[in-house]
DNA sequence: GCAGGGCCATACGCTCAGCGTATACCCCTC
DNA sequence: GAGGGGTATACGCTGAGCGTATGGCCCTGC
């Protein structure tokens, strides 16, 4: 066996078949990004190891002795079959491959912990998350699932309805028994805020017949205690840690309110009736296992909801 | 295509097959002469690569995935094919390389000028010369034909006789020109000497019926006019170039006889009754070209010794 | 239970294999 | 003759791949 002494040759056996393939050994230099000079070391190594003369070199073209076609043809076959194996399995490991595009919140908050029990549901699967911050806009093509808000026809989608958009005040346990509800006193309590679409929502829920005052904003009887974060899955561990009240999307904090990680802070909630969707691009190959995934994951949200008695219509 | 894209790994191609095969990374280094290290690098690059799992290692064992099966079978198979074939082609090309032991002086006085004819006429075969100074020892095993003084029926060796041992001097047209024959006044000439055996020789050419006086040795009549080389191949230069009289072995002069580059320096001669052969070891496969090249040396020698007429018997 | 040995994984520092650039030579086309 | 294309070879540079050292885990024997 002297596999182990051509093998330093190795990536020069995948030089001469292309130089052979081609005729030249600049065309096969291109192939491999590299320079005539270096396929013309390589083919005169491989050569000088053999110690048989591959090629007959003249100024304007390159031909194959027999022997180096004998040696191409070997080639040719093997490295062709070897590289369409390791396509194939390539190809069929990246089909078990499958790509989220989710908020970093949801990704934090509630599927992250249950990971675990989903590697159980799907073993072979491996996830690649791509998480985003701040607005969800459009998901990326190459993502095989995705959490957006849809209407229910879009037909860039094949949909699943996964919670509706819920929005509700949110703390700590120990926080609520510290400062009580959040109808109680409001001088009492911190605002976890993050931008102006949670500004709107906040009015909405502390003022439901009317809007705050003036321009200044945030002014009056709640003002003063705001604290501002810059990212929503910073917001809802700053509330768990009891550090004041947030605006929780019931789709995110679905699980932290089941095991009591966070409790209601008021009896306020806006449902805007908007659903969060799972969704999946047509324009990409729908992997067979994506609808699978996409019935579990509403199953276990179907399961929260009910556990936390939120009405699903 | 992508055979340009695993290149780069090619040689770990190598290294994994051989992991597989043994079941372990410390194996396969010591395979490839490398330490464990460098295998678990190359198997975990290979890995990162392709982006699956190959081996499951745990600390008693490695073993395949399914995936990593799949690759080693046809890995297997493909590098088998490629090792076979080149191991093929290299032995047959091996087979007519002819590996030549001969004495320096023979080589460049003899043979070398004589080069381009014997391309000509075995323009498949390369030659490998190993050539020797000094004492003509038993050939190394690797040697296709050698030239050697063996008995006739010596059972070690395919044998062609190919001339006889005549010792005579010799030295350049001009030197004799210059200085006359050897036999005419003696003190006029240069000796070009090597060592004891040739001083053997000169005793018997100078004096044909008895030998030099004393230990002292080249006294009297013949003192002085010594010079002494460390090269045979040399001395002929020597007396080539003019520089006095040499003592010449037929089977290595014969063309620069038959040039006119050298001439008899004198009219003495000795014949061992010794012949130079050609043999080729019984103990190394006898590859078909070798009878082929052995009469056409010996053909070439017997146009020589023709041309210079000398007797063979 | 402990010591020793074996195996794979990973970090760190070293070095030389392989590269690109430059050049020479040859051939072909216009 | 000028220009372009191809292969071969020399020279200098550098980062890919190596060995060494170490850690963690498992197994065996005392």
């Amino acid at each position: 066996m002297a596999l182990r002494s051509i093998a330093p040759l190795a990536r020069t056996l995948f030089i001469f078949e292309a130089a052979a393939r081609t005729g030249s050994f600049s065309a096969a230099a291109r192939e491999f990004n590299v320079t005539q000079p270096s396929v013309s070391r390589n083919i005169a190594q491989l050569e000088a190891w053999m110690e048989v003369r591959l090629f007959l070199r003249t100024p304007a073209c390159i031909t194959l002795t027999p022997e180096g076609e004998e040696i191409y043809r070997v080639l040719r076959d093997s490295l062709e079959r070897i590289d369409h194996t390791v396509g194939t399995v390539r190809r069929r490991a990246a089909k078990t491959r499958i790509t989220l595009s989710f908020s970093s919140s949801f990704a934090t908050q509630w599927l992250v912990p249950r990971l675990r029990v989903f590697k159980a549901a799907f073993p072979d699967v491996e996830l690649r998350l791509d998480l985003v911050q701040g607005m969800l806009g459009q998901p990326p093509s190459d993502v095989d699932i995705a959490t957006r808000v849809v209407e229910p026809d879009d037909p860039r989608y094949h949909i699943w309805p996964f919670a509706p958009e819920i929005i509700m005040p949110v703390c700590s346990p120990a926080y609520l028994a510290e400062r009580g509800p959040l109808d109680a006193d409001p001088q009492r309590h911190v605002f976890l805020n993050l931008n102006d679409e949670h500004k709107a929502h906040w009015n909405r829920l502390l003022n439901p017949c009317g809007g705050l005052e003036g321009d200044g904003g945030w002014v009056g009887k709640w003002a003063g205690k705001w604290d501002v974060f810059s990212d929503y899955s910073v917001v809802l561990q700053a509330a768990q840690n009891g550090e004041g009240i947030a605006l929780g999307w019931v789709s995110v904090i679905s699980r932290a309110l089941g095991e009591g990680v966070l409790v209601r802070a008021g009896t306020g909630e806006i449902r805007t009736g908007r659903w969060h969707s799972l969704i999946a691009p047509k324009a990409r190959p729908l992997q067979p296992v994506v609808p699978a995934i996409c019935d579990w994951l509403v199953a276990v949200m179907r399961d929260d909801l009910a556990r936390i008695d939120v009405a699903l219509s």
